[in-house]
DNA sequence: TGTTGGCACTCAAAGGGATAGAGTGCTAAT
DNA sequence: ATTAGCACTCTATCCCTTTGAGTGCCAACA
């Protein structure tokens, strides 16, 4: 059944009403509030057949309706229009991304800060991807016998580092001819063309003597692999106690609690990412509903992220956690207006 | 007035009862859960002596008695005895802090995992106060024209960095100069006796041109001072959730309100500690019940933190915040273990 | 002087209607 | 296709009563 136009106005008024009063909308008040130059009967009979297919539905027999997890898809797919966020919202944002930090990581904790802050929501980002970024300089530093550090500067102006054991009798002098024979090697090439045995035959062209030298390399391989680890900030939980939507403890403890477990929350993202990568999904925002959400607790959140970009290879993801009843237009452009903020401070890095 | 004995028992026993249970306390229900050889009148008249001192209260006329901060605190201070973890408990403990990390930072982050895992409040710990430790190694490494990273090992194992700008057009091997001449000068003193004019000083032997000199001077004294800056790691928020204490929304907003702010609780923490070494109490815990707290929101928790140590001067804490109505003595013995354990862990990287 | 039984009193919590009101589906007329 | 009208449904709210655990106090007792 294809929904006529009247059809999509009676789905748009019920949404902006129920998302913007929380109480179940009834065939009269939204002909109180709209401007339908129908009866109410009228509007009965449409919200019969918008529940019947699945878009709306009654919380009891005799209350008003609210919005399906469809019924949403519906309105963000199709309905609702997004406007720009006004010249006053948009410095309020600007103003509070600090942009004069050193490192990326910095500023992106602070663009989530932000966020939460603007749309009162849960925020996340994502780590870049770093995959594809590659190593601009390696070296591995002597911190004390039986300790070194491995220092990696990665191309999109990334630093990581990691402590690591390496054997205790080991020269300064030996290590330097390792690092550099590794540096040498590997610089140029992307993380995700790293092995083992790519590092293994690095090391080779030295003259130290091999069980030594096999545990060093092995130890500055581990070193790479962990600096494309993902990481995930999230911020602002406490938010979601304030909103009607998680009034009931039940509820607010499940969200609480899955959202504890930050790694499974970075897992999901990345799966999502993934998924809508394979599908060729270019859409720079991905949207997911209630039940949609493949995460428990999540079955009143609605799940929103956008993708920024460090380099053109190197890329992230930044948005929001919050109820299934927001204002999507108003969320959706916030999360854009801090994306576009966040690519144009990131140039400075690369 | 001081306690008589029985008094002493009433409100242990009154403590003990409503913790166990979260009700009110009566007169009668404590005869017949507790071996009084009186009568539940002459218990009404011991609680009403205790009411009047202000160790007990009632939520309602018609209630029985609860606890007070003051009540909470004589049980803490006289009446509670603590007894060791059963060999069982010792070994979950053990088990869980994964002594394999090879940073400090992330045995401390174990750490409090396990802590809130095994209590199941919100945990807490503080990074070292490094103040005292001693740089023994610093490093600048050029990261990319205008761009160097200042590597620091400190004594106690703790590795720091911090990417800072340099002037553009400084060559690798001025850095290199630079980088030497303040190592040499400085390796061996506590981070709290570098100040801006020993780094100068130190800086004054290369024969880097003067204005270029001065700024990675201050560079690398704003990198060391950022060394010692403290950090907390804050674990658990959500399991406040599932405590009745606070299953009003309104308690719990207040509360994870307040701990999402996490810089704060790490200055009232680091307040306390403070105030604790001024005062000499040389107490390895530290206790705080309800309104003893100074921060929103605390009223009806506790904040208890032990001090673990890295080396003779190098310290932090770690602890837990729950309600008020805990295990005092099991909580308190739970945390002990964790710092032992702790603090024998972190003799590796000494 | 400390202890006890007895008793009137208090108050939150739980249960049980009764009522109001917003909303619905259906039908018959337009 | 739209509408007015109507009987029906169901929650939320208010109010009233009852229940029961607990208290304070008094007079008697050891």
């Amino acid at each position: 059944m294809q929904l006529d136009n009247r059809k999509k106005e009676v789905l748009h008024a019920i949404v902006d009403d129920y998302v913007s009063t929380n109480e179940p909308v009834g065939s009269k008040s939204l002909i109180e509030r709209y401007n339908f130059n129908v009866s109410s009967a009228t509007l009965r009979n449409d919200m019969a057949e918008l529940e019947h297919m699945g878009l709306i539905e009654k919380p009891h027999t005799s209350a008003g309706r609210i919005p399906s997890d469809k019924g949403y898809r519906e309105y963000v797919n199709s309905l609702m229009t997004i406007e720009e966020l006004s010249p006053k919202e948009q410095l309020e944002i600007e103003k509070r991304i600090d942009s004069s930090v050193d490192e990326v990581t910095d500023l992106i904790k602070n663009a989530t800060h932000t966020l939460s802050e603007t749309t009162g929501f849960v925020s996340l980002a994502m780590s870049p991807r770093l995959k594809k970024s590659f190593l601009k300089q390696l070296k591995i530093l002597m911190i004390e016998p039986g300790k070194a550090l491995v220092v990696m500067v990665l191309s999109a102006g990334v630093v990581k580092d990691k402590v690591v054991r390496i054997p205790n009798f080991l020269s300064d002098e030996q290590i330097m001819k390792i690092s550099g024979a590794i540096e040498k090697s590997l610089t140029g090439k992307p993380l995700d063309e790293i092995t083992l045995v790519t590092v293994e035959t690095a090391g080779k062209s030295t003259d130290v003597p091999e069980p030594l030298l096999k545990q060093v390399l092995y130890e500055a391989y581990a070193a790479i692999k962990q600096a494309d680890e993902l990481n995930i900030y999230l911020e602002g939980e406490h938010r979601m106690l304030s909103l009607p939507d998680f009034s009931s403890l039940g509820r607010a403890r499940d969200l609480l609690g899955t959202l504890s477990d930050s790694g499974m929350v970075a897992g999901y993202v990345n799966e999502m990412e993934n998924a809508a990568r394979e599908q060729g999904n270019d859409d720079s925002f991905m949207i997911r509903i209630g039940q949609e959400i493949a995460l428990e607790g999540l079955d009143d959140c609605s799940f929103i992220t956008a993708t920024y970009n460090l380099t053109d290879s190197v890329s992230g993801n930044i948005g929001v956690i919050g109820p299934k009843r927001m204002l999507y237009s108003k969320v959706i452009s916030q999360i854009d207006f801090v994306k576009k903020k966040l690519n144009k401070e990131m140039q400075r890095f690369t």
